[in-house]
DNA sequence: TATGAATGAGCATTCATTCAT
DNA sequence: CATGAATGAATGCTCATTCAT
């Protein structure tokens, strides 16, 4: 039946692309149980049962939604191997690529899925193993050589790695909930979480120590 | 109609609290959409009716919840004042006491209010201002203080307040997310927090310079 | 919370006799599939959420017909006991009984459940079992009993029975179709098959016999 | 449009049958309207809009069946004009003659049919004339013809019809419903039927007359 | 002719809200 | 105040039918 038609293949893409930018769109104005099929079928230009044909139900949708962050996270892979220059430097590379990974997907996605996340048992799980685990395999064993060389401080690599990855996240939920400031000065993000995250806010080594009452 | 009598001022207070409980309970597990007022009234053990005599509507029990936040929120605002000891054990105290806070209002609160803070609009924007916002104001002056003093280094303090903000609420979405680990350690966080806001994670003040390619 | 009002259950239970005779007359009329929800919520003067309230879903409405027609079923047991006068005469009163079951259950019930019968693996088997099956029960002793006693030739008794009951069954059927000769002899039924049953058609025993070639 | 090429009117009926058979499986299966057109394409191996270039609508689907059963019924009726041999052998030739054309047209149509044809008014009515009415035209005059020569007792010919058409129905019924003993012995029904239509049940004529109390 | 994607009317079901008791 | 049956608007989804290819 199903010929391999290539164009044929195209076209059905090029359909669910349009759906499913449809669906983040509206799932992002007005949450996704708010939402109906009939604005998702509108903004995107079809009728209701023509979403139907691409998805198999309205869940569906928002699987769609994630699995299309999946992809373009998975495409992040190769750049995380820059380990060129100093560790300011690639930490610096690191944290930059992240934040512009995340600003690549479109932050409307982030919000459907954030805002879901907390409240579909499977779907958080699903967002956990498959965007926020990965980010953890590829920076640990980073974090794990800097320590082991002496060049980071001893501490729980796990935690550090929550650590990091909270405030990537609760970056995102201040920008998310319309922060004017964090609109205004994102780009200036990077440095400043290199900044902290390498060397804290403390003035200088000797203010470290305690004994400074 | 209600006379002011103190007795029956306090049956309502009461069943109002039954019904907010029951309301944070079923919102969290089930989402705000997708739970019934059935739902909050089998859990309240009260009827489908009685829930609409104390709040007007829904949404409402949403605002109820809300405040309920803000009002524990309040109460945090004398404590925040011991400014006693270093820098560090001011640092500290303030970050154990932030998170004691948000334990102490329940994750279940949290979860109801993050995961509708990002697609209600009118929510989000009273959930900013009266819960996040302030945060701010609280913290801004003494950051300010110690930048001023030389003790704290000199950056965006707008921008720093976000930082610190920010790692918490993404901690907070982690556990609520369910990670493990998160869950296991989160008596950890205070040091932890301290630590790295504090010091960075570099080893030591050589490391900081960009020399060492 | 439900107390066993009687004054209620006896309203609930009108209710529910309400909303099952209309669903009778609708499904009756365009069958089942084709009878919409809100055909029978305005047949039985109620919303269509009403409906909900009484039955869990459409096909349970089916399921309340079905009982209905085996509570009327169940009753008739003690008459069957009548075991007065000759075997013609008991055997009229059987049919003239089971006649008068039927006709008192209404067609339109048996209408609805024949239509859905054939075509609903799960309710047919109920309707078997439940419906047809237990009229085997009771008839097939007293045929037993005539075969023993020499009164009734010696035939498989569990065909004859499908014989009797596919007579009633497809005398039912062509009534339904609307056969106007069927609907204005209906009562001259129970002698017709009293007759036909015992002495079949042939005028008298001699022609019985095969030798006659 | 359609010349009247032989062989292209040999590949429309042949199509049209291909159709049809799988409309009369799947409907059997599903019942007229849970099943779809999908549903009928798939089973015949078409895609759906292929259907309509053979039928004008769905319920047209169900007259093509109607009309088959037709022809085929029409088909007997040469053969029943067999009047060899006693009035016994001639009963007995035609009660299984026709339900071998019963058996021939496939129990599927049946089934079909007699679902829907209770609560479809249209389709009921030309069910009954033409395939229901045709079989009394055909048994009545045979049954009169003996009445009239003493063979049989005199009754009401045309509700003795209805008996016996009704006895054919509902034992066809009650295979349909999926009586394990009526499947099994179903090749035994010819000689009881006509057993039981000719002399009855009872043992002996002196049974027969209401003296016997 | 054959195909199957697109359409949109139609339906079962849910649920916030009301109100008579 | 408390109750819970009744309401009916709203929604996800299905499916007969059409039509461009």
């Amino acid at each position: 039946m199903t010929h391999d038609d290539p164009i044929q293949a195209q076209l059905i893409a090029a359909r669910r692309t349009q759906i499913l930018d449809a669906a983040t769109k509206v799932f992002a104005e007005k949450g996704f149980e708010r939402a109906t099929i009939k604005d998702v079928a509108k903004a995107a230009g079809v009728a209701d049962g023509t979403i139907y044909n691409y998805f198999k139900s309205k869940p569906d949708l928002l699987l769609g939604i994630l699995n299309r962050l999946n992809e373009s996270e998975q495409r992040r892979d190769d750049l995380a191997q820059i380990s060129q220059g100093s560790v300011r430097e690639q930490t610096r590379a690191y944290i930059k690529h992240r934040l512009e990974v995340i600003q690549g997907q479109g932050f409307e996605a982030l919000r459907v899925m954030l805002s879901e996340v907390l409240i579909n048992q499977s779907l958080g799980s699903t967002y956990f193993e498959q965007v926020i685990q990965p980010t953890f395999d590829i920076a640990e064993p980073f974090l794990k050589q800097q320590a082991d060389q002496g060049v980071f401080r001893s501490m729980d690599t796990a935690l550090i790695l929550r650590f990091i990855s909270g405030t990537f996240l609760g970056l995102i939920m201040l920008r998310l909930m319309g922060d004017p400031k964090l609109i205004e000065q994102w780009d200036n993000l990077p440095d400043l979480i290199t900044n902290i995250l390498l060397d804290g806010l403390a003035a200088d080594g000797e203010n470290n120590d305690e004994s400074a009452s």
